[in-house]
DNA sequence: TAAAAATACTCCATAGGTATTTTAT
DNA sequence: ATAAAATACCTATGGAGTATTTTTA
């Protein structure tokens, strides 16, 4: 195993072959003439058997030669061909990028920046899958998520949290309800009511934020996985909700939104595994930030 | 261009992949972890990304690096296997050797040489080409023909001559010819007789020397192309003839073959390009003379 | 604290350069 | 006599080794 042989040896000999002349061949490729004689050498004794025939008027390569000549052609543009592929995946140019979300996070940017992604890196297979919080979290622990988008995301060990968008809770009321006729509501006007609230398995964070966020234990009625299943609850007539602030999006016949004053938060939160690499995270993570920081604002609350 | 990726690199990084463990992918390459580690560096440099992530309970792949473990197994084995038929191609166990030949040598040990030569290189492809002396010679200059047998090769400039066989001359007469009943003859005793000789377009020198080994002129009154033709024709009572001692091979009734009592002989002659090289020319000379030494005396000349 | 990779350094093989010799037409 | 490849000789790069340091779980 003595000798192997190198990518240059073969520039080298297809070099040679191109030309079939050591001179002008050596400075097709940049070195003297002594050099490349000395490549030629070194391949053949490698090979164990003479690649071209020398004349004084130049070179002749035998069959083995011709042999080597057209399958090292083929060798080196694969080899350049597979480089620059690689190039493109390590720099985040093409690959398969699968991000989770949950909850309500498709109310917010989040559309905006996966069309942005999308439309800058058409290389890219983009995956969503919806999941819940928890999930999403083992998901992306052992890799059949390369990035998640949290509602009111839990620190946990070896995820790496970013919090992307913060935005104030509103409530969701039946249009006949003897509050929706106010504008604002504070929160103890809700003392007392029946509510409607999004399933405590979807997330054990945000479900405890938004329950606290009265200050006051919740009379709870129902819980639904979905936002608009909740919105139709209430507009039923079932109870009163609290929600993100991003979901008056939901706007639907019966059912009216009105801003709850109170200091309390809910947050859209990125969440990629500690020590990701991935480009395509990074890439995705940039995109995404521009988006939500390009809006931090709450979307207006427009009563219904 | 700097930093050019050698295959040494690809040997590395392979190694690296399959351990995931530096210090005993170091190991399987029979090499230090530390230049194993620096071998690595010099690759991810060299691609301008990442390829592991390195980790104190080993490495990951990224997904750049994932792809060019894939791509790169299959790289160095088109290396290896392009490198195995470049070696069986040089060592003449494989490729194409196109044989002319010419005249009455079918009728010597070349067949048997052939036969040889088959069964040892089975992964050699023979081409032979039946052609006229001139036409051979013309052939083995311009690359259409590897190696010629000709009948009383010419010595001709560029091209190597060997003398494989010799033999003598004998006389071919119709059965009811009143010299038909010698056993032997002498070139005298065919004075005044009409000839069917071989052709003369299909060598010069062969016409020629067949010619004079009578010494004196002859009284041709018919020329053939095949020896076989030749025979016919003399059974036909057209002449006699006087062929080289491998033709009484084809014996025919009516035809009678009686060895010539004179020095005059005919030779076989292997042609090849002055300086060939190629392995397998080499080789099927070796057989060649190996047929034609084992039988150097001549065909038995059986009176019909 | 322990395992693993990176770094520091040393040595030597070899790629590559310049100048010269050999070779075949 | 000329053109071309091989050779001789030199320098510097970098590959590989040993020993040590850094890093992270």
């Amino acid at each position: 195993m003595k000798d192997p042989i190198e990518i240059r040896h073969l520039r080298c000999f297809l070099a040679l072959a191109n030309t079939l002349h050591f001179t002008r061949a050596a400075a097709n490729l940049g070195i003297a003439q002594s050099a490349l004689s000395l490549q030629l050498q070194r391949l053949e004794r490698a090979i164990g058997y003479p690649l071209v025939q020398r004349t004084t008027r130049g070179v002749t390569l035998t069959p083995a030669g011709s042999l080597l000549a057209s399958r090292a052609a083929g060798t080196l543009r694969k080899v350049e061909d597979d480089l620059e592929h690689v190039r493109r995946i390590g720099s985040g140019q093409e690959g398969i990028l699968t991000v989770g979300f949950s909850g309500s996070v498709m109310l917010t940017q989040l559309p905006l920046a996966i069309e942005s992604f999308r439309a800058s890196y058409p290389g890219v297979e983009l995956r969503l899958r919806e999941l819940t919080t928890a999930r999403q979290l083992v998901a992306l622990r052992d890799g059949a998520l390369d990035l998640a988008f949290l509602r009111d995301g839990d620190p946990s060990p070896g995820i790496t949290l970013t919090t992307l968008h913060s935005e104030r809770y509103l409530a969701i009321l039946p249009e006949r309800h003897p509050l929706a006729t106010r504008r604002k509501l504070r929160p103890a006007d809700l003392r007392g009511e029946s509510f409607v609230l999004y399933s405590r398995t979807e997330g054990a964070l945000a479900f405890d934020r938004t329950a606290d966020c009265l200050g006051a234990p919740l009379r709870i009625v129902q819980e639904a996985p979905q936002w608009p299943t909740v919105v139709r609850l209430v507009g039923a007539g079932i109870g009163v909700s609290i929600a993100p602030a991003c979901v008056a999006e939901l706007a639907m016949p019966g059912v009216v939104f009105r801003p709850l004053q109170s200091d309390a938060r809910t947050t859209v939160d990125l969440a990629v595994p500690a020590g990701a690499i991935n480009p395509l995270v990074t890439n995705f993570r940039l995109k995404a930030r521009a988006h939500f920081l390009a809006r931090p604002a709450l979307p207006t609350v427009r009563p219904v």
